[in-house]
DNA sequence: AGTAAGCCATTTTTT
DNA sequence: ATGGCTTACT
């Protein structure tokens, strides 16, 4: 009998994964062990093998790359793109689901799904009759607190005394009911709404219930330790057939759930036999990625998490022999950022491409030192995950215009743009709309109609207003005739929203218009107005990934699921990683996920990964001795090399020590002992910051500022004359010397 | 209604 | 130290 191609080349456990089609399944897969193979082709193989029909099978993921990809990978087996999938992201699938069965839930299949922007002006709008102190409990809190109930399945009426929370007074769960009045009076959803109303649906109505569980014959989840417990709840609903557990897979990974604090709960994963009797677990424990030393590291750090269910990586590569891990200790995170960068540099040297270099980071706040040095050495780099498309100011003003011109009732919309530009509208002006929209039970839209008409205002506001509500009109009405890319065009000129962006003196405004055309041009592969807007609140995503060879610095959050060649891992300090916060927060729960986070980041290098710590760091605003991060000492000796290391470890126990320095460094500071480098730091760091450069009458480049001529300059920081910007006193360590 | 001064927090992020 | 946001002036 011969193996159907899709089948070939898969070792024996991956082969099991996707054979093993009947009752439920676990798939531990650990880092690097063919994880989305085994999704995708078990896939095609429910398909080919004629077990189910193509929109038979329920599949869901995370994130729309995820679902992206997958998709691809599965037309790619199957030849031709499958018919009819229900394959997405929790949440648009939930939104299909939603649409269809609107009205069960007070909503009508039209609704709108908000932003965050949005939901922080409704809550804000919602909270006024509390007179919450704002101060004492910021807004962005109580909406992580409604958002915690969501995730968890709880509505204002199912929230016990023990969910409850003293935040905003106790006035929390009244807040939530409030609001969630408020959203459906909108005909709006949140992202938890999503979720939330579908499972409402599902248990409330058992005849759409059973026609979900008799569609989907087959349900596959990727991700599976990072669910919710509403997804979770929505899994094991759907996942029934004639009261028996059905063919649910779930594929996950214990020791990879690192999103605990946005409501996933790993007991989900952990639960699973329980779950669903008679389940099934096949564990793919052969990497391929990494060499044996970078596992060998990985696993032995991760063996000290309590409460695993058990797995070891072992090396599935032919040449799985490597380097060891390194471990350097440097002065602090300059010296990081030197030796980091020297050491990419000797790598590139030796023809290694600079798309195969990742710098994984704890927190944002970690990458500037590193930013600075790549500029400065010439290396090309580029954050992963800073603000996405989407999420730019500018982006959302044009979609809240294309909001209002689709439904002029839109008032969160409305909100947004009227008074963006400038047009004299202020809290006083919005207030008469407001009371106005209210008396007449209209929206805001219709309120300044009237308004206009009966004179409720005067002289330039007047106008502008006029002329606003005017170019929304006009579009409308050609919105039909000359389709929607055109009258989008128009109503962004026509509103002066796009010659605000062109009259401001910003450096950063040519690229916002960059951005705009960007976005208008995107209109163009929608057929409505509707479904591109459709499209932006479930599929936020950032515009092509340029494929330039560049460094790629980013957060072990943000490396999840990806691999380079060679990774550094800095800031391995105790209070940095593991945080201090989570440490304080979460106490061994939250190391144990820090510590999951740690081996992310390990198990991403494919060839060679080197970990830092320093021994000073400066915390907001002062210097602070750092300790190594604990997770070093867990290391497994016999695959690591500890650079400097041994020194700095001693230098806890005892400051008196004799220490050695490092033969292995371009740079002196670098790698050196504590003790050592801190006699010489002072001199060196002055000498190798840029300010040398940055003398009185120089003309200089700042990121956020542009060009600029230096007025004043002192050790730190300078006065600056820019071009366009104005006179700003700002950081040395920010400008480059212009080279024009 | 727009600007200056004070106040606060400041990990991680998707949908 | 810094930036973002609210409050208090002009």
């Amino acid at each position: 009998m011969t193996t159907p191609s899709h089948l070939e080349r898969l070792n024996p456990e991956q082969r099991a994964a996707i054979e093993t089609t009947e009752g439920p399944l676990l798939v531990l897969a650990g880092a690097g062990t063919g994880k989305t193979r085994v999704l995708t082709t078990r896939f095609a193989h429910i398909l080919l093998s004629h077990r189910a029909k193509s929109w038979q099978v329920l599949t869901v993921t995370f994130t729309n790359k995820a679902a992206r990809e997958m998709r691809e990978r599965i037309t790619s087996i199957l030849g031709e793109p499958a018919e009819g999938l229900w394959l997405g992201t929790f949440h648009s699938i939930c939104a299909r689901m939603l649409r269809r069965h609107a009205e069960y839930v007070g909503l009508t299949s039209n609704f709108l799904i908000l932003d965050t922007d949005d939901q922080l002006r409704l809550i804000k709008q919602v909270v006024q009759p509390w007179r919450i102190d704002v101060k004492r409990w910021p807004l962005n809190g109580l909406m992580g607190i409604i958002q915690r109930w969501k995730d968890r399945g709880l509505t204002p009426d199912t929230i016990s005394p023990a969910d409850n929370t003293d935040y905003a007074d106790g006035h929390a769960r009244a807040i939530y009911a409030a609001y969630q009045a408020r959203l459906r009076e909108l005909n709006v959803c949140d992202f938890g709404d999503l979720m939330l109303h579908v499972v409402e649906i599902l248990r409330t109505r058992p005849d759409v219930l059973t026609q979900y569980q008799r569609l989907f014959r087959y349900i596959l989840v990727d991700e599976y330790q990072d669910t919710n417990t509403i997804q979770y709840l929505w899994l094991r609903l759907l996942a029934r057939r004639e009261g028996e557990p059905a063919n649910i897979c779930c594929v996950g990974d214990d020791d990879q759930s690192i999103y605990s604090w946005r409501g996933a709960e790993v007991e989900n994963i952990l639960r699973f036999e329980k779950d669903f009797p008679g389940a099934k677990i096949v564990r793919l424990e052969r990497n391929y990625r990494s060499t044996a030393q970078i596992l060998g590291a990985a696993a032995g750090l991760i063996a000290h998490n309590e409460g695993r269910l058990g797995k070891t990586l072992r090396p599935g590569r032919d040449d799985a022999q490597g380097d060891l891990v390194h471990i350097v200790g440097v002065w602090d995170s300059d010296a990081e950022a030197r030796e980091v960068c020297s050491r990419i540099e000797r790598l590139r040297r030796d023809d290694h491409p600079l798309g195969e270099f990742a710098i994984l980071v704890r927190a944002g706040f970690q990458t500037r030192a590193f930013e600075e040095r790549l500029v400065q050495t010439g290396i090309p780099y580029r954050i992963v995950g800073g603000l996405r498309f989407y999420e730019r100011a500018e982006i959302r003003d044009a979609i809240a215009y294309m909001r209002v011109l689709v439904n002029p009732a839109d008032d969160l919309a409305f909100e947004r743009v009227v008074n963006v530009p400038k047009r004299g509208v202020g809290t006083a002006a919005l207030q008469k709309m407001h009371v106005e929209a209210r008396g007449q039970h209209a929206s805001l839209s219709v309120a300044l109609a009237f308004l206009l008409k009966s004179g409720g205002f005067r002289g330039k506001a007047a106008e502008k207003l006029n002329a606003f509500q005017e170019c929304f009109e006009t579009q409308r009405a050609l919105l039909a005739k000359e389709g929607h890319v055109v009258a989008v065009g128009n109503l962004l000129e026509e509103s002066g929203y796009l010659g605000m962006w062109r009259d401001d003196k910003a450096p950063d405004a040519p690229g916002r218009l960059e951005n705009l055309k960007e976005l208008i041009r995107a209109l163009a592969d929608f057929s409505t107005l509707s479904e591109f807007l459709e499209h932006v609140s479930l599929v936020m995503e950032s515009e092509g990934t340029n494929e330039d060879q560049k460094v790629s610095i980013m957060t072990l959050h943000g490396a999840k699921g990806l691999e380079f060649d060679t990774v550094f891992l800095p800031g391995w300090e105790e209070g940095v990683f593991p945080s201090q916060r989570t440490l304080d927060e979460s106490g061994d729960k939250g190391v144990e996920e820090e510590r999951r986070l740690a081996y992310v980041g390990i198990t991403r290098a494919r060839y060679r990964a080197t970990i830092l710590h320093a021994a000073n760091r400066r915390i907001y605003a002062n210097w602070q001795e750092s300790m190594p991060s604990r997770f070093l000492d867990e290391l497994p000796d016999e695959y690591v090399d500890r650079e400097g290391e041994t020194a700095t470890r001693q230098a806890r126990q005892d400051y008196s020590g004799i220490f050695r320095t490092s033969v292995f460094s371009d740079d002196v500071t670098s790698s050196m002992s504590p003790l050592v480098a801190r006699r010489r730091s002072s001199v060196n760091d002055e000498l190798a910051a840029n300010t040398s450069k940055i003398e009185i009458g120089s003309r200089v480049f700042h990121q956020k500022f542009g060009y600029g001529v230096v007025v004043d300059a002192d050790r730190g920081s300078a006065e600056v004359v820019f071009e366009k910007a104005g006179s700003k006193r700002v950081m040395a360590s920010y400008l480059q010397p212009a080279s024009e």
